[in-house]
DNA sequence: TTGAAAGCGCTAACAA
DNA sequence: TTGTTAGCGCTTTCAA
């Protein structure tokens, strides 16, 4: 039924060698007429090598696996982009999952691209299976993280400058007039990134002037169905609040919808600026000032990265590349009319 | 340095015929002491069967491919966690690649999937390789294409109704009082839904009344940079227009954008209904109305078909399965105040 | 209940 | 330049 490198061969009236050098493209040791016969046949009876047979042999099969954690943030289909134009362009192939931020979920997927021994990974981590990593960094396996911070694992990291983003967006906040400034985020104390972005807020107040006691921070519960109730509540209970810097588009949303409701204008009561370029942000009404992370890039160094440090002898040393975010301004954060 | 299923064999004292059948679950044939014994050398030297030499023996290796053609539509993000979920749940792994809508990428990622022997493809077809697609049924590759039809071939499909669709969301325009609806598409003769949502754009208009002389019909340019100005060359010249039937979640939001920058009120001045539910939808002001496609559920089924084409011993005649959309009627479309 | 041995399709060291 | 041969790690038939 399938045709195999042996049938080749047999038709061609060549060895199974032979044929194999011409399929991977190594002429070097034929003549110019094998090589035409040999593809002459290969063509002819449709031949497709076997990956299997070959990954069997070579050990080495020229996929990737990803892991994501969430696949409904569009942050995430940028970064998947990068990989993907970026696997194409190398010549591998890509696996993909979804841990949905699930421990249990992760550890299985990343078993199961051991078993199927893809040539290395990618991961957004949840952070919380550390020896899970740990492992596969002692066994050298080829792992890039990207985009969180494992404490205290050495690996290679492809991240964002999350400190930075928060702290140039919250100082524009301060430069466009607002004295009162509130950063909504997410609580979850494994995640460095959020930290990362409430910290660049607090630097951000201390070094203008601002004090400890100037923080207004909320803290939202990712899962939660609640999250505009929470934050209906909260502008409601702070009135004096002037800006509002959102650490992530889906709150950010969420914030939206909160304004709509109280019927306050944007950015004459309140301001807004928000993590994450989207689609949609620079087409809303007024169209929203964002923290543009460069998500394709994250993805496009990781698996240069990853291949690189596949193709190495020796083991490399780890390494952490940091991408810096830029500020949009748009009119949600327009300079306060006195 | 890698653990085999011979090194399990010779620290447990059997053979290596025991170990893999229990490995894979078959205690048939076993005492429960030996079961143990095995299972517990497996755990001590940390084995892990081989996926490439199980798939070359077994010929089916519990892997799926999926062709998109567009991973910045988060419509495909949906799809793709319904396809993510139920490959998880039946046990299979998940190799993904993006066409980009290049008839050449998608031959390619085919000829790649069927290399790497996945057990199955879906696809949402650029419809132009012809081809491709017939050499894969004729071969009895298991296939599922969803979301496009192509026409003139028998094959399993899961599509969503796009006449439907569009006919209920141009029908409810009407019944709100507008009377002079556009409708704005992407020019694409090869892509079926597209007509479909104008077909249904028509029909609706007949069917209450209208003649064909009251169709107003936007074609785009897809891939063009310039489709703002187009709509709002539209809008300028056809000031009578009074709502948008938009069949596509990109066109909506260069839609609004041309409304903000004209300075027009939605829904008075002009209403939107739009092809696809997205994340944003709901948050805009004022709020769209949409048309709900099923993505996830297309995606669930499509792999629930294809892995029952896989396990069926003959060939399944093929199937179309039609998926319902939903209209969520939202203020973009309120009821005309006169 | 258990195991020996053949072979899946391919590669590569070595020989011719 | 070309071919022979010995596996890669696993499954499975058949025999013990």
């Amino acid at each position: 039924m399938k045709i195999t490198i042996g049938d080749v061969a047999k038709e061609a009236n060549v060895s199974k060698t032979t044929v194999s050098r011409i399929v991977n493209g190594n002429y070097a040791h034929t003549t110019e007429e094998t090589k035409k016969k040999v593809l002459k046949t290969i063509k002819n009876l449709d031949y497709r090598p076997n990956a299997l047979a070959k990954g069997l042999k070579s050990t080495t099969t020229n996929v990737l696996g990803i892991v994501l954690s969430n696949l409904k943030n569009p942050f995430w289909t940028t970064v998947l982009e990068g990989v993907e134009d970026t696997c194409r362009e190398l010549g591998y192939n890509l696996m993909i999952c979804n841990s949905n931020e699930e421990l249990e979920i992760e550890a299985e997927y990343i078993r199961e691209f051991r078993t199927r021994r893809v040539d290395g990974i990618v991961i957004n981590p949840t952070v919380q299976n550390y020896d899970l990593y740990n492992n596969l960094i002692e066994e050298n396996y080829p792992l890039v993280i990207v985009n969180r911070r494992i404490p205290s694992l050495e690996a290679n990291y492809v991240v964002m400058d999350n400190v930075k983003g928060a702290y140039t967006g919250v100082e524009h906040l301060l430069n466009t007039g607002r004295k009162k400034i509130a950063v909504f985020v997410y609580q979850n104390s494994y995640v460095s990134n959020w930290q990362e972005r409430v910290e660049g807020y607090r630097l951000a107040l201390l070094r203008n002037g601002y004090s400890t006691s100037d923080f207004r921070i909320l803290e939202l519960e990712q899962r939660s169905e609640r999250i505009k109730d929470c934050i209906l509540d909260y502008l409601k209970n702070n009135p004096d609040i002037q800006a509002v810097f959102s650490t992530n588009n889906m709150i950010t949303l969420e914030v939206l919808g909160a304004v709509n409701e109280m019927g306050l204008t944007i950015p004459d009561d309140l301001a807004i600026v928000s993590y994450d370029e989207t689609l949609w942000a620079k087409y809303f009404n007024p169209p929203l000032t964002t923290i543009r992370q460069p998500g394709y890039k994250m993805g496009q160094l990781a698996v240069e990265g990853l291949i690189k440090s596949i193709n190495e002898e020796k083991k490399l040393d780890p390494s952490t590349i940091v991408l810096e975010p830029e500020l949009i301004i748009r009119e949600s954060s327009d300079k306060l009319q006195q």
